[in-house]
DNA sequence: ATGTAC
């Protein structure tokens, strides 16, 4: 954990932004210094749940000037949380009873919720060549996916003085967003959390363009380029309609209606301006800061707190950290927890709510115990005047994975 | 992360 990087630029392109009671491997902050030497960035950014990742860290944030990078961004393009607003009373339900009601969200999307997201997939497919034939695009909406993807199904613990309009000077739609969000938000609700991305269709489009151009990236202003950029465009929409079709189904399931309340990816690139130069910024694992209010989760075991981005956040490339970060590798899970907790206790959190997770080796991996204490992510964030706070909320039920119970 | 790939 030496985090004598932390706090101070550690190098003339890159920062790190934690505080001293984050959780940093030097591995992570040695992988963050690693990428931002790659030809054409200009700027890197360590978000407080920065970790290591497959070569490239995640919880970061890149700006390029004239090339970009598909494998920064990574294989799940369009990844991100997207929060609802259910028709639900916290004090009228309890996690047992949406355990009940859910049941088991597996298998292809209801028909009838297929047909109505058919026209934006076939938009989405109409504007872009995908690697991916449509109609595995359409079997594959409404699936939360592996690793750690989730639903969960919250309550609102607090509610934090009202903002007073003070957010990005130049986002004014952002400024709305914060405002219409607020205004939305009743305490007594439960809130549904949609974690997941793109599915396959962001793997296939990385992994063509690895065979390509392996780790070279892309000159911005080539059709190669583009035509990269098309198909993450497509990737970013199918990611966000599959969100929205994991929370009409669990609404279903609910028996409730929905309030979208924002839908915000943390797996991309798009372009931008940075320190006067018009360029690219990757995010991996890293929340803009641009669109309104956001939402960053803690492990299943742990709050999440929606903030409002503040203007400090143009030092970070406008980006935020995405969730709490992971603390221990996905391979050393089972070893240190398998001793202390049966697979039965890890389906129950400190917090008193459910894990929904019928897979073991899953049950283990994603152990609240593998991730950072989400407390020290905000604090760092807080302490670097990137967020306001607007609201704290505590999991009732966590949905990784339904069928047939392993425990 | 993955309708994984060794």
């Amino acid at each position: 954990m030496g985090n004598s990087l932390q706090g101070k630029p550690s190098a003339d392109k890159v920062r790190v932004f934690a505080n001293n009671d984050v959780w940093l491997e030097a591995n992570a902050v040695a992988q963050l210094h690693t990428t931002a030497q790659l030809p054409h960035i200009h700027a890197a950014v360590g978000l407080p749940d920065l970790h290591a990742g497959r070569g490239y860290p995640i919880g970061a944030a890149f700006f390029s000037v004239g090339h970009l990078y598909p494998a920064l961004v990574g294989g799940d393009i369009g990844c991100g949380m997207a929060l609802w607003r259910t028709g639900l009373k916290a004090h009228k339900t309890s996690p047992a009873r949406l355990e009940k009601l859910l049941g088991s969200q597996e298998g292809p999307l209801p028909q009838a919720l297929l047909a109505q997201a058919q026209p934006e997939l076939a938009a989405l497919c109409h504007d872009a060549a995908l690697p991916l034939p449509a109609a595995q695009l359409a079997g594959s909406l409404g699936s939360i996916g592996g690793g750690n993807h989730f639903a969960e199904l919250l309550a609102c613990e607090q509610l934090y003085a009202a903002p007073e309009g003070d957010g990005p000077a130049d986002a004014d739609a952002a400024t709305t967003a914060t405002t219409a969000v607020c205004a939305a938000l009743d305490p007594k609700a439960v809130y549904l959390l949609v974690h997941s991305g793109s599915r396959g269709l962001g793997g296939a489009i990385l992994r063509a363009q690895v065979e390509a151009h392996g780790h070279a990236g892309l000159a911005a202003d080539t059709p190669q380029a583009q035509h990269y950029l098309m198909q993450h465009e497509a990737a970013l929409r199918y990611a966000r309609l599959n969100r929205e079709a994991i929370a009409q189904r669990f609404l279903q399931a609910l028996r409730s209606d929905g309030l979208p309340l924002l839908d915000v990816s943390h797996n991309h690139v798009l372009p931008a301006t940075h320190d006067g130069l018009q360029g690219f910024i990757h995010r991996k694992g890293a929340t803009p800061a641009d669109v309104g209010p956001v939402l960053i989760p803690g492990s299943r075991g742990d709050y999440s707190y929606l903030v409002q981005p503040l203007p400090g956040c143009a030092a970070a490339l406008n980006s935020l950290a995405h969730g709490a970060g992971r603390k221990w590798a996905r391979s050393d899970c089972m070893g240190r927890l398998a001793p202390r907790f049966q697979a039965s206790a890890l389906r129950k959190t400190r917090l008193g709510s459910t894990v929904v997770c019928n897979d073991k080796a899953l049950l283990y991996e994603e152990a609240p115990q593998a991730y950072k204490a989400i407390d020290s992510v905000i604090a760092s964030l807080l302490e670097a005047g990137l967020v306001r706070l607007l609201a704290r909320f505590k999991p009732l039920l966590t949905y990784k994975k339904g069928g047939q119970p392993c425990c």
